[in-house]
DNA sequence: TCTGGGGTCCTAGGACCC
DNA sequence: TCTGGGGTCCTAGGACCC
């Protein structure tokens, strides 16, 4: 069996946490740049706001109905989902941490002694008393199964934030009532698709035979069908090493300098050096896009990048930071209104064993040692305390708007709360 | 005026090899 | 008249995920 852990609204969730008069109140979280909603809560649903909306078509919903608007902030997010990730750990061997928000725990080794249902129950309460943040939980014979269930456990509150599918009656029962476009791997195609082949429940694409799904889809649809009818095909591996690293993000204002650019890219390319390292590896590609704003019709479009490959895969800040200004002068023109920026890190490999170059002139080891004493000088002082002179060669206005920011108070020794009792 | 930012895997088709 | 048969690797684009 498989455990699905899935933190209820988790943005508004971690942001209720630091915020406790907000308990049962409508609350979103906005995207970078203040853009869209990417969270909320039942509350803020209810009272007709969607995921995706952009926040400045629905201002009059949130000021009616006195709706709390956060600007995304992910350092706050990512420290609560590591303290989430290490009580799970500590209770289950086996526990990928799937997303900022789910993990997955196998409990193969855990069927034969415990009450899968009870010991879910003690871990999801745990999390509960430890981080304030509610949990639903799913307990399947396949992933796909328990996402299922952790739907259902966070729809209706007689599951008390568990539900498990172990009978044959209850997997018929719970694909007969689901929805079949929330399916885990069915997307808009996929729907679309099964709907025009006259499936209408996960339940009838379940029972239809295994030739009728390899006529009609490939790999990954077979793959949904086998995980509904009860047999595993996905398993359970922890991800070491991401294969592509990107920061990228719109700008408050309209750009046109190559200067504000630069300060942009060299930025978006420092933090994918960070990254980078922070997982023990080095890249061998750099790619840098720019772009306009699509969304204005009335202005000229423009959209380009650029790739380049480095002589010796690396992680250094300096050394990708000088690549991406290349490709950057390359591929910027004058004359446009630039919305976006972006870098893209590809080709990585671990940093154990890199390969080198004969005629290589820069000092690595000199580097590595450089670089490893500003990781932790800023760690230890506050992210950018040591950073590129290059980042700050412009104002402000390519950043991304965020207004409604709540401070670090798990990161930052500045920001920590104050409590007066 | 204002519309996100990350990722993964799979497939088909092209280019190339003997 | 008849024009092989077997591979690999790479890439772009699609579909999907949170």
């Amino acid at each position: 069996m498989y455990a699905l852990v899935d933190c209820n609204s988790f943005f508004c969730s971690c942001e209720k946490v630091f915020h406790p008069g907000l308990q049962g109140k409508p609350v979103c979280v906005l995207s970078s740049n203040d853009g869209i909603i990417i969270a909320l809560t039942p509350e803020a649903k209810s009272v007709g706001l969607h995921r995706g909306d952009p926040i400045f078509k629905v201002k009059d919903i949130v000021d009616r109905y006195k709706v709390t608007v956060f600007s995304n902030n992910m350092y706050l997010y990512s420290a609560m989902s590591k303290r989430i990730v290490s009580i799970l750990r500590q209770a289950c061997d086996h526990v990928e941490n799937y997303s900022i928000d789910e993990s997955f725990l196998d409990l193969r080794s855990y069927e034969r002694n415990y009450d899968l249902e009870s010991y879910m129950r003690s871990i999801s309460d745990r999390i509960c008393l430890w981080t304030d943040v509610p949990v639903s939980v799913g307990v399947a014979p396949t992933k796909t199964l328990a996402k299922v269930g952790s739907k259902f456990a966070k729809q209706y509150r007689g599951y008390r934030s568990v539900c498990v599918i172990d009978t044959e009656a209850k997997r018929r029962k719970a694909l007969s009532m689901f929805d079949l476009n929330d399916i885990w791997g069915v997307g808009r195609r996929s729907y679309e698709k099964l709907i025009a082949l006259g499936i209408r429940t996960p339940l009838e694409f379940a029972d239809k035979s295994a030739e009728w799904v390899h006529k009609h889809f490939t790999k990954p649809g077979f793959q949904t069908w086998c995980e509904l009818n009860g047999y595993p095909c996905i398993s359970t591996e922890e991800v070491l090493q991401r294969q592509t690293i990107c920061t990228s993000h719109c700008f408050k204002d309209m750009v046109t300098t190559l200067d504000a650019l630069k300060a942009s890219v060299t930025t978006f390319a420092g933090n994918c050096a960070n990254k980078l390292r922070g997982q023990g590896s080095v890249a061998a590609c750099v790619t840098v896009f720019i772009g306009s704003n699509p969304h204005r019709a009335d202005l000229t479009q423009y959209w380009n990048e650029g790739s380049a490959k480095l002589l010796v895969p690396s992680s250094d800040t300096i050394e990708i930071s000088q690549a991406a200004m290349k490709i950057l002068e390359d591929i910027y023109i004058p004359g446009i209104r630039y919305k976006r920026s972006g870098v893209i890190l590809s080709d990585i490999s671990s940093d154990s064993s890199i390969q080198l170059d004969l005629f290589d002139p820069t000092e690595r080891d000199a580097r590595m040692s450089l670089f490893s004493t500003i990781d932790n000088m800023n760690q230890k002082f506050g992210l950018k305390t040591v950073r590129l002179a290059v980042e700050d060669g412009e104002a402000d206005h390519w950043k991304s708007k965020s207004e409604y920011r709540s401070p670090n108070y798990l990161t930052d020794i500045n920001d920590i709360l104050t409590v007066k009792c």
